[in-house]
DNA sequence: TCGGCTAAGGACAGCGCTGTCATCAAATCA
DNA sequence: TGATTTGATGACAGCGCTGTCCTTAGCCGA
């Protein structure tokens, strides 16, 4: 069963070959009875139109690529952050006939550049979705965007300007949970800080600070502890948060790792959580759900976020124009075992 | 900047498109002095072959397909099996400059058949690796095997005949690890079996059975307990084998989850790990390096058999013939701080 | 009545490569 | 020596579509 082509269904139609690649491109310009002879004749022949032939003709390919940082250069903690970028990336793709290309890269390498560049001109897609970190990355940018495809990042730490982005709301959410624990009747509300260089936990420091005041609490250093991101550094703070003599009595830690060290931590240091000490993280690693209790926290809208960066990119390049707009997705929160009402 | 072609680059080298497209694909018969002049004038006009064409003329996409089931239907417990099947699948494209598209459906779905098709046909990709459990549904199987795209299955359970697959030694090792809890003095093993459904996991069986015979050891049923694959039922086998009169020295269980199950239950039975209790595992997840103590277990090669596959498709088009011999890729023992020497 | 307009459809070039076959000089053979 | 093979290269068709431009018929208003 050699595979149908465009002429043989014209043939069958008894039309033109344009005629043909109108119905299937949903041109205008088509009488519906001839639509209908058209759309009879590629049933009949089971008829698929060939991609290559149609990328060649229409300088385009009906493919976007999701760049991100490669897990295999780690010890894959990323695993589930990428595979929930996959997913929105995924779900946006089907809808609008698109497939999907993956292109892990290490940024750190000397030959990203060279390796971008070969896979961009050969590949040619129609868009890229690019992940942090690599997205705060200038020179990876700047080597996509001097090929001149459409690109869009995903939740890069600076977002002014050009090209575009789709992010979330780090800050705002972060202090709606700051909120939160002082509506449970919290007072004295720690901080655990990330690492300096994520621009996104430093978001959410400012989103605690937004809280507090909001919540007229009043910002106390001693109840400000540093971290790194790692569940050790979590740990680290910890500690140093529940030597204090004026305890605190809830803990937010700018990510779900240095939250699980607080869980650690209090629990060899026989304070329950969440009846003495309530804990809260940010991110929704699928660690939160496992550990016990499990954790209250601020969902990251990954999925959601890549399904709105491709989209961007299939809208803009039907309107033939860049894409514009940024877009924000909200996060959202999480309220498990982990936090709970003051005690006195 | 426009692109340039391989005719810009067969007028710079004064030689025809056919001797340049002979450079780029490494075809023989080009004297290296030919070859050199080729080479120059491509990297002073930085040309690339624009993959349509390339497609449309020759006939194939340097294009592979990786088809899984969409770990989006269920809790994501699975992201850390595709995040490897991934890595290792990127590894064999990128070096034979292919491509890897990612494909995850839902096998459940009536329409499977239908979407796989049109996907195949429209992407016609080179190869196809299918992953587990979807490599056993025989649907989907004869879907692919109909549109004539070479096929390789990753760990079906049964791996009799075509098309080619993809697996490892789980009964070999299982008895390694066996013997191994066996040299370590224990005479009670007990082994927890996965969920019927999974044949992997009953080779696991096997295995332990194997291993156990090896080392001289009767086979007892009250050592041998049922699962379904979940903490929850690693934890209800426990429970059981735990309050036998005469207890196991150690536990071997079908999978990591199951084992988790096991030190959880230890721990609050207070039952020390691993002086008191020897604990196993299969699979290697994430999570097994992260309790505590970490997990002895056996480590799946998930991502040198998607590796593996990968290759076998891209060789088998090179030699223009269909893949035929299976592969199998050993697993491999990872002592951790579960196990111990029998304490007496 | 006629020129001009629009909607529907067709003719055809050409996208940028690869496959096939032809060509020709050099090497090899009888 | 001429016949034959071999290696290196080129000419050219054509892969299966889409973009551009052209044709035609029907319709409008003046």
């Amino acid at each position: 069963m050699p595979k149908a082509t465009i002429d043989d269904v014209a043939k069958l139609a008894g039309l033109s070959i344009k005629t043909v690649s109108r119905v299937v491109n949903r041109e205008p310009n088509v009488r519906e009875q001839t639509r209908e002879k058209v759309e009879k004749a590629i049933a009949r022949l089971n008829y698929r139109p060939n991609k290559a032939a149609q990328n060649l003709a229409s300088h385009h390919s009906h493919l976007i690529v999701l760049i991100y940082d490669d897990p295999s250069a780690y010890e894959i903690p990323s695993a589930g952050f990428i595979i929930r970028m996959q997913e929105g990336a995924l779900r946006a793709c089907r809808m609008a006939n698109y497939e999907l290309l993956i292109h892990p890269c290490r940024y750190r390498g000397k030959n990203v550049v060279a390796e971008l560049n070969a896979m961009i001109e050969q590949v040619r897609p129609d868009g890229i979705v690019l992940a942090a970190p690599l997205s705060n990355v200038r020179r990876v940018v700047q080597t996509i965007e001097a090929t001149g495809t459409p690109l869009v990042r995903v939740s890069p730490g600076k977002t002014n300007g050009n090209p575009l982005y789709v992010a979330t709301n780090d800050r705002e959410i972060s202090s709606e949970m700051t909120r939160y624990l002082a509506s449970l009747g919290h007072r004295r509300i720690a901080f655990i800080k990330g690492h300096p260089g994520h621009k996104a936990v430093g978001s959410r420091y400012q989103g605690y600070l937004d809280g507090l005041e909001q919540s007229g609490l009043e910002v106390c250093d001693e109840l400000i502890a540093k971290g790194d991101n790692s569940v050790r550094s979590g740990e680290a703070a910890a500690l140093e948060l529940l030597k204090r003599r004026d305890l605190p009595t809830a803990i937010f830690a700018a990510n779900d790792d240095m939250a699980a060290g607080v869980m650690r931590v209090a629990d060899r240091l026989g304070i329950k959580v969440p009846d003495q000490l309530s804990v809260a993280g940010c991110d929704d690693i699928a660690l939160a759900q496992q550990i016990y209790p499990t954790l209250t926290t601020i969902n990251q809208p990954l999925s959601q976020m890549a399904e709105a960066a491709v989209l961007m990119l299939i809208e803009s390049q039907r309107k033939k124009k860049k894409p514009d707009s940024p877009t924000v997705v909200p996060g959202t929160l999480k309220v498990r075992e982990s936090t709970a009402a003051r005690e006195d």
